[in-house]
DNA sequence: AACGAAGATGACTGAATCGTCATCTGGTGT
DNA sequence: ACACCAGATGACGATTCAGTCATCTTCGTT
């Protein structure tokens, strides 16, 4: 589960960082609005908290700004103003939770296990896939390895997307040419040595483990963990 | 959309029921556990309040009772108790949202229809859209108008995705140089009216209502229901 | 009706992509 | 150790795609 933390403040983000992670998400912190909408466009996040108070923008400017551009994951506010009507604008205005400042971390953290759970595992499995350190974003059409994006070709993203989804799982050349190709009869052709080929280019790259492995005489298998 | 209301004093549950039905819920009241469950066992509600002091047993108890029946609505806690503890305690056995007395009505509504708009959020379907005949799969990357497939290249697709999530709603030329193809500044292109073109070429072919209208000096609207 | 500006259109170019082929390499069985 | 074969690799050419430019058309204004 991957958290976007969007907060000036240095003290609360150090003292945020670590019980997330300790809880199992994967965070990156932005410290103003603009950082933040522009990670967020380069990345899919599960859940994001915004604190309101951001140097250069407004945090429900950041939140309605992001929904507009098709964000939908949960969204937790935090915030100092604790009046009701900041608190119903925020809600009303794209929030799904909103915690007034001092709030202690462990309600943080239920709360945003509530928030995440109501996410639609079964929607958020066609369109994201992770194995390993490897994720796919199936929306957004792109693939990162361990944080960094990979350039791939259209083709090459469809084939990998077919190893993902049988991760662990043999993959026979003729399901290949099958399923990726859409070649019912099999002319004599290496496409699929030639593709592997260029997709280990890129995601086995040196010093990394290697994900494809050729099964000789059968096919090739992407490790599943 | 139908709540069941399990809140023992009566007051409260008095000076509740108007508001919620004023904001258009279906409301039923229970006074205790015993009613709240026998009523949710009979009926299909789209969330419920739960306060957590009543009369015969623990209103946590009544929700982990109720979850364990079957019950997936979202739950919203009222609660007398403040503690950080007993908040978290909340959340963690089964409530989404937890409030504690007292509490403005305005934020109860509020947090209310956030809870509520996840449900149908959650089984909205992400990878797909439809506009009239038009139809996108975003997982497939595929878009069909009547049926037929279209032949779309990768930034046609981009972009007629783009107009379709702005369905009926104006989008400027300088909307899809940023958001469409990256262009902070924006140099003196016609990329837009080029790419409008070939999609037009590819969905508003002969004998078919045209999706794509041309808003003179403004930008586009792709047709909208 | 005529003009000017905005948009449409079609031709053209460079880049990316995809598949083929020829050759090389490494594992496997004898 | 050898030969053989599956797969890896690198180079090449055809195709597709994206973007620019020049020109034509259409709309709104005067």
């Amino acid at each position: 589960m991957k958290l976007l933390l969007v907060e000036d403040e240095v003290e609360i983000q150090g003292f945020l960082k670590k019980p997330l992670a300790d809880a199992g998400y994967e965070v990156d912190a932005a410290g103003d609005g603009r950082t933040a909408i522009t990670l967020a466009s380069q990345n899919t996040y599960d859940g994001l908290i915004v604190d309101l108070g951001l140097p250069d923008m407004d945090g429900i400017d950041v939140i309605l700004q992001l929904r507009k551009s098709g964000v939908t994951c949960p969204v937790m506010i935090l915030s100092a103003r604790r009046s009701v009507d900041d608190r119903v604008k925020g809600l009303e205005q794209g929030g799904d939770d909103y915690l007034t400042k001092p709030f202690a971390v462990a309600e943080l953290l239920a709360r945003l296990r509530n928030l995440m759970r109501r996410i639609p595992v079964s929607a958020e499995d066609h369109t994201r896939l992770r194995i390993l350190d490897l994720e796919l974003d199936f929306l957004k059409r792109r693939a990162t390895r361990g944080g960094e994006v990979l350039n791939l070709s259209p083709q090459e993203f469809v084939l990998l997307e077919y190893l993902c989804r049988h991760a662990g799982r043999v993959v026979t050349r003729s399901m290949l040419l099958s399923e990726v190709w859409g070649m019912r009869i099999q002319p004599d052709t290496n496409v699929v040595d030639v593709h592997i080929y260029r997709l280990r280019g890129k995601i086995d790259t040196a010093g990394r483990v290697p994900l494809i492995k050729t099964l000789r005489g059968i096919g090739y298998v992407l490790r599943g963990e």
